[in-house]
DNA sequence: CACCTTGTTGCGAAAATTCGCAATAAACAA
DNA sequence: TTGTTTATTGCGAATTTTCGCAACAAGGTG
């Protein structure tokens, strides 16, 4: 998956943040990376590119592109953080405890869920990403109850 | 919210664990500390009680008890992780990205829900505890889209 | 292009969390 | 009660994540 970047660009220069070349190699790894990346996956990576680019700015970016939604925080099962593009139609995850595997759910399944939240709570759910936490079929035989 | 120690002690000796006091108190600590606890407000709890009992036994704890359903874990909006009693009534929680309130939901919500993963994605959703993040009443207007 | 303003970075230290291993002590059997 | 087994703890080190602050540099202005 890829991202716009000069849409991307324009968003936050627009919001009084700047673009700077950290940003954009961490955005840039987190989209060939793949989906739920970790910090230090990023680190790696765009160390090799950037050797003076710091452990610190690789937390701070991925906190500061969530905040802007831009990239989405995943809840891996173990209860670690990873991060993946957020990207135009969101998607959610089945996250299962036993096998730590990922199945993706399309948004749809919770549209009906988030429109009762909305109305019963006045809870506006975030759409970007939610996470499931259970057992899945290979693993909720030999899980127990 | 209190537990139940003798039953609880049981399951635990049944499958092959130990009752240890380093688990009895901590286990008390989560129960007397009430909602969302971190491993920090346990350590600081039980550390005046038991001055030798150590950080990583609290984490390790935590852990093992999280395994053993009797701890739920609950995922802070920044990320962090915190525990809460797992209880006989599960209940979830709406997590305001903007204020970090947590907004109690009853069981009942997600309910169909739940079956409708079961059914169509053969996936068991864990019922102790669902965490969803958004914005709450207050923040959703400040907080921009 | 030179100059400000202030958002960002890098660094090193602090804090939080996990790991490995020897010593301890639950649980159980005799 | 004594002894045996092995799950669990404590400790210190390693790893991960956060923080504070001075130096830097992106973006705007004249």
């Amino acid at each position: 998956m890829s991202h716009n970047t000069t849409e991307i660009n324009r968003q936050l220069r627009k919001s009084g943040y700047r673009v700077t070349p950290q940003r954009q190699l961490i955005l840039d790894a987190v989209c060939q990376l793949g989906d739920h990346v970790t910090p230090e996956d990023v680190y790696d990576h765009v160390h090799r590119i950037a050797p003076t680019l710091s452990r610190a700015t690789v937390y701070r970016v991925l906190h500061f592109l969530t905040e802007q939604r831009i990239l989405a925080m995943v809840h891996m099962a173990d209860g670690r953080l990873a991060y993946e593009l957020a990207g135009p139609e969101p998607h959610h995850h089945l996250v299962c405890r036993s096998c730590d595997s990922l199945l993706e759910l399309p948004h749809s399944v919770l549209r009906s869920f988030r429109r009762a939240m909305d109305t019963q709570y006045d809870f506006e759910i975030d759409v970007s990403h939610v996470s499931f936490f259970g057992h899945c079929t290979d693993c909720r035989d030999t899980a127990g109850a």
